[in-house]
Order: structure tokens, then sequence, then C-alpha cells
DNA sequence: CGCGGTCTTGCATTCACTGCAATAATGATG
DNA sequence: CATCATTATTGCAGTGAATGCAAGACCGCG
């Protein structure tokens, strides 16, 4: 019995059952997404999925604990590598700071791999914004971000050396950072994507920094909106290609 | 509770069956809360609660459109009276302060209806303690607080006098406070309520308005900890103030 | 008393999700 | 190449939430 547990060694091309399996959570993960973008979250059974996916209903539950987190839970590994980056990274940049670093990261990163996962990326900003009509989706979309809220809060006391038994700052401030960030997204699927979603980020976090002030950049963005783009501004590339 | 009767003009006994809906929803909610403080909310199927109530199973769902909503949704009329207060109070304070006091006092209410509803103080402590535990609850409280979230933005768009769908602020803003509200709400919980609820929250607003300088009130908030306590203290009538 | 509105209830159905056990694919070993 | 242990896939049965529908019970009014 190998011990190895499901940790690939680095290097190792991965053996013909890890590529399979890949390949098969990546059929349902796109099967799933096309569904969801063509009638709408709540209008497509986990049934359907599988059907389009080509695999038994129950597989499905096999890969992805529920119908949301085929759409949240993305890449289970995403969950540490912020987490990691939450706690080391710029040791001497304030706490609010490095969250601020490592949640725009995320951002394009989920940007990205939506953008290279689908075709067009009109249809997903129009689709975004369909979403945020969506009940369920809303709830599903709010719990997810309970629970990195969480977490973020575990991390951020790690870093700062302190209880989060004891010390509410560390909760504090990642609920504080994931709500403004939460905003963010549906304030930029609400448009549509027709807004530059780097630099909305950045004046949202400027403005929870700040403390909101009544006259922040975030107040006259209106001016950032771009009516006349095509493309939506999110996904656009800057200047230099993206591709990580 | 009982403020601002669902439908009925201000004054005027309510009908028999009137009084005979607000009885059952009543009992409804109260065999719920008795057994989800008992067995915890995800081990109480709605048919318990039915079978407690003394209804059909049914016509639980005529009450309430979730079991959720039996936790969350109380008072269907508290919202629109949140929303009129953020709108209209204090013309003069800025935005943040106004959303301080609104939710402030919106938490008090919620603490004093359930210290009126159940007998126990110290009971609705451990049990929101585990209550915390669970993920199904934590996924209704942060859908429930998405939804608040959304009023509570349009509210303060509504009294900034902007457009919700070009100025991003009021919604950052309102997603800002509710996440620290939530923050608040869960630490104390998770504290088994042995803190000053109202002290929490108010360090917590004013880091909000600072921006979450890392050396704000939360940060000594452990000697805000009074272990030896017997009584909840979120209870507890207006001890002191020493906070800020 | 009887009539109109509305509340309650039972029944059937959809859908998400889980546990269990049979089966098939895989890969390491002799 | 044959064998066997591991692991993935699948079907089946069952729970529990939630909804629609169509009786039946009940209240209040004339």
């Amino acid at each position: 019995m190998s011990l190895s547990g499901a940790g690939q060694l680095a290097g190792e091309r991965p053996s013909l059952r890890e590529r399979k399996k890949l390949a098969t959570r990546l059929a349902i993960r796109r099967a799933a997404l096309d569904l969801f973008a063509e009638r709408g979250f709540s209008h497509v059974t986990v049934e359907d999925i599988a059907a389009a996916a080509d695999v038994a209903p129950r597989t499905f539950f096999n890969y992805f604990p529920s119908k949301e987190a085929v759409f949240f839970g993305a890449d289970p590994g995403r969950v540490g590598q912020l987490w990691a980056r939450v706690v080391h990274d710029q040791p001497t940049q304030s706490a609010l700071d490095v969250l601020r670093a490592a949640l725009a990261d995320q951002v394009r990163t989920i940007v990205a791999e939506l953008a290279e996962l689908g075709g067009d990326p009109m249809r997903w900003a129009t689709q975004m914004k369909a979403a945020q009509a969506d009940p369920q989706f809303r709830a599903a979309q709010a719990a997810h971000g309970a629970q990195t809220e969480a977490r973020l809060g575990a991390a951020l006391a790690e870093r700062l050396g302190c209880d989060a038994e004891r010390d509410p700052y560390p909760l504090m401030l990642a609920s504080a950072a994931m709500g403004v960030l939460r905003a963010t997204l549906s304030f930029w699927a609400s448009s549509g994507g027709t807004i530059p979603l780097e630099e909305l980020t950045d004046a949202a976090f400027q403005a929870l920094a700040d403390g909101f002030p009544e006259d922040c950049a975030l107040r006259g963005s209106t001016h950032l909106t771009d009516s006349t783009t095509s493309q939506p501004a999110g996904f656009r590339q800057h200047g230099k290609e993206l591709t990580r």
C-alpha cells in the first residue's frame, strides 16, 4: 500500500489515473459552467450536469460536494496558497496591505481562469449580471465568502501572532475586507463587466484603509465607467500578456 | 416584538383570525428555537418543528419560506424599519455614523428579543457558540447577511442621493459594515457571550471608521474579556463603559 | 343558517445529497 | 501474461427540504 496519499511529487508525471481524474473533473466543471451560463444557476440540476459531462449523477458528488462547489471551490489548493501568502508575505507591510495584495491577485486569477475556460468574455459578463439576480446563487456566494472569511481571519491571526479566540481584530479585518471584495465583484458583475476591475478593487481597498470618507475615490468612479467599450473591461489585457 | 403588525391598522384589535395566526407563528418559532438550542440547527427537521408546534409539516411553510427563515426572518417589518432609519435619520451625520447607530440598535433589539423568548441567557450563549460550528447554520447566516447587505446598500444610496448602479460607494460601505457586524456577532457568539456586546460593537465600528489601524481599540480587547462572569455579558444591563 | 374568503392539511413530486454495495478500471507484483 | 489489491464508477435506496394542488375545516358576516 502506498502511503503517499493524494500528494504528488513535483516533476513526476501524474499517473493515468490522476490524469483521468483531472480530466473528468474539468469535464464536469466545463459542462456545469456552460449550463449555468445558458440557463442560470438554479435552472440546472445536478442530473443535467452529469449528463452533459457523461458521468453518472452519483459520480458528480465524488468530485464536488455540492452543486455550488462546482462553481466556487474550483481549486482546493488555492485556499492553502492564499493562506500561506497572507501569513508570510511581506512581513513588514501592514495586515491590510497584504490582504489587499493577496485578494487582488486572487481576483485576477479567478478572472483569468474563467476567461480561459469559456470562450466569450462578453458572455460571462452578461451571465454574471444574471447570476447576481438569482437568490440561490447569491446565497451560495455568501456562504462561500463566509468560509473564506473565517479562514482568512485565522491566517491573519497567525500572521499577527495573536490568539483568534481573544483578539477580534483579525476576524474583523478579514470580514471587512471580504465584504468590500464581495461588493466590488457584485458591483462589477452588475455592471456587466464594463468597469476596469483592477481600478475598482484598488479604490475599494483604499476606501477601506481610509475609513470610507464620503469623498473617496469610489465616489467619482462613474468616470471609470466606459460604456462605449465593446469588450468587458475586467477581461482586457493590461498592455502585456497576463498569462501566468 | 410585535411592533408593526403585519397588515392591520394600528389601534384596531386584530381579529380572532389574526391573533390565531400570530399565535401559531410564535408557537412554531418557539418550538423551532427550542429544538435548535437542544439539538443544533442541522439536527432538527422541519417535521420535528411542525410536530413540536402541533401543526402539519406543510403548514410550517405557510409561515416561513424555509427552515432558516424561522431563525433569521423573525419580523418582516424590521427590515423596512431599518431601511427608513438609514435613509432619513440624522441627516447631518455621516453615512457611516448612521449605519453604526442603526445597526447597533438592531443588535440590541435582536438580543433583547432572544432574551425574552427563551428563558436562560446562558443557554443562548452556549448554543450560539455551538451554532457557529454548524456549517449549515453559518451558510444560512451568511446568506441572510448578504440580503440585508444589498438592502442596506440601496438605502444608503437613497440617503446619499446617488445611483447605486453607477456609484459603488453605498454598496461598499454597507458590505464592509455588515462584514464587521457579522464578525462582531460571530466573535461574541464564539466567546459564549462573555464579552460586553455593546463595547465590542462600538470598538469594531470605530476600527472601521479609522481604517483598521493595527493598534486600535479592538486589539486590547482581551481585557474586555471577563471569563469569571457567570452571566453572559451581552445580556447584562449597561454595565460601565471603558472603550475608546 | 348559510355563504365567501382563507387557513390547514394531505398527497404527490422535484431536487440535493448520502450510504452502501456491486462492478469495472488500473497498476503493481510474481 | 496472469493475479490481486487499490481505487473509481455506478446504481439503488433513502432522507430531507421545498413547492403545487386540491380537498376540507374554520372564521366572520349577513
